[in-house]
DNA sequence: TCCCTCGATACGGTTTACCGTAAAAAAAAG
DNA sequence: CTTTTTTTTACGGTAAACCGTATCGAGGGA
């Protein structure tokens, strides 16, 4: 069973809503923190005090907002957490699409669950909670679809690199000596060049402006 | 007095936390939509009965999920909304920072305060709503200052047609065909390209890839 | 009316990106 | 160790983007 629920969440409407939940679902005990540092500071002290959290709810991107943190985002969070608690179950709710980012941490198995605020959001996360304390995960088919809609390519370290060199200003002739200074192994201009075309090909895009923008988009710069 | 409210907002977890905010704030009557026509049927009932609202509160992005809307966004609704109801107050309860949009919402009037989904949301939806019911705008100043960090450039209508027709795989010569097509002034490829490199200049850019990218983080595509 | 100014356009040259092919190198298979 | 396969690289031609300059044309002022 669930008894124990931290939640990690800046936005407060989102916050509210979700103890609300836990109040519906007859969670016995809940905390929740508006900061990464807060909740992680919290995760420990109820490990230490032998009473740890059964599941951690958290948004993936936090807004900075002044106050000075150590963690920022909720990947960084769900990292930390995890080598402090291995065994917590992790569920993310969050706002925008990161089709990549979620198909990876399901792969490398770093999350539990995963629910969009949308439409019926509510219901998603009652219907994830129940599915966790059935030990299974919730990983909603919208979501696979999404993901091959969307990465139908998988980009390579090698693929990001070029992509952020682009980003920041690089042309295509001033990369390979980048590569070969770093002893990146493809390291020509035509490999560069192969690369970006075979990219753009599947993703059918016809240059790499768009390529950029979707890269932006789904989180990868 | 703001007596008579319609929430349209998508996420079910903001819609219901803003509606507690309005049993928190004694609002008599209000109503939600999930949907943005929905909300605009409502709107459109109420003025006909002769009880019109006296607020809208609306999300700016909306999924879709399949059911067949005629409005699917934030900014389409307020048009639509003005247009029937043209002295209804308007309040935009948006998650991400699109800055140089707000903006524009403002400098022409079309809405009246805006609140971000963010680490005290809350109590910002408060405060807005008394201003609103002194009859203030709302309009943080910390987005002033966002604006003028991610806007130094001002992007005219000629300069944001040419971006989206890049974004949408238009390549640079083809473009004076389009423009002329549309009417639209300057339509020349110099004109395209001087216009371009301009930009790129006061940006301090060495592509256009990185200049699509900014402008796509600023929620200009 | 003429002249001036400024923006739009046309044009030419240069650089960069794009794309195919073939050679070379490395890795895998036998 | 040799052969086969795959990957990387080199090269060359074409197309697109970039950039400067010169011409054209509309609007404003004298």
């Amino acid at each position: 069973m669930i008894d124990k629920v931290i939640i990690a969440e800046d936005q407060e409407f989102a916050n509210l809503s979700v103890q609300k939940t836990m109040d519906d679902l007859q969670v016995k005990q809940y905390d929740y923190a508006f900061y990464c540092d807060d909740a992680l500071a919290k995760i420990k002290l109820a490990l230490q005090k032998g009473e740890p959290y059964d599941l951690l709810i958290t948004d993936l991107s936090f807004e900075e907002d002044g106050t000075p943190q150590n963690i920022n985002d909720g990947i960084d969070l769900i990292r930390a957490v995890r080598a402090v608690q291995p065994g917590i179950l992790i569920l993310i709710l969050s706002g925008q699409h990161r089709p990549a980012d979620i198909h990876n941490l399901f792969e490398n198995k770093e999350v539990d669950a995963y629910v969009r605020k949308a439409r019926h959001d509510v219901k998603e996360l009652k219907a994830a909670m129940q599915a966790l304390s059935k030990g299974q995960q919730y990983y909603p088919r919208a979501l696979a679809q999404l993901v091959k809609q969307s990465n139908t390519y998988e980009f390579t370290d090698f693929d990001i690199t070029i992509i952020r060199l682009l980003n920041e200003g690089y042309q295509q002739n001033e990369i390979p000596a980048y590569l070969k200074q770093q002893h990146i192994k493809p390291s020509s201009l035509s490999s560069v060049e192969k690369r970006l075309s075979q990219i753009r090909d599947e993703l059918g895009f016809s240059n790499n402006q768009q390529l950029m923008v979707f890269c932006s988009n789904a989180g990868l710069l």
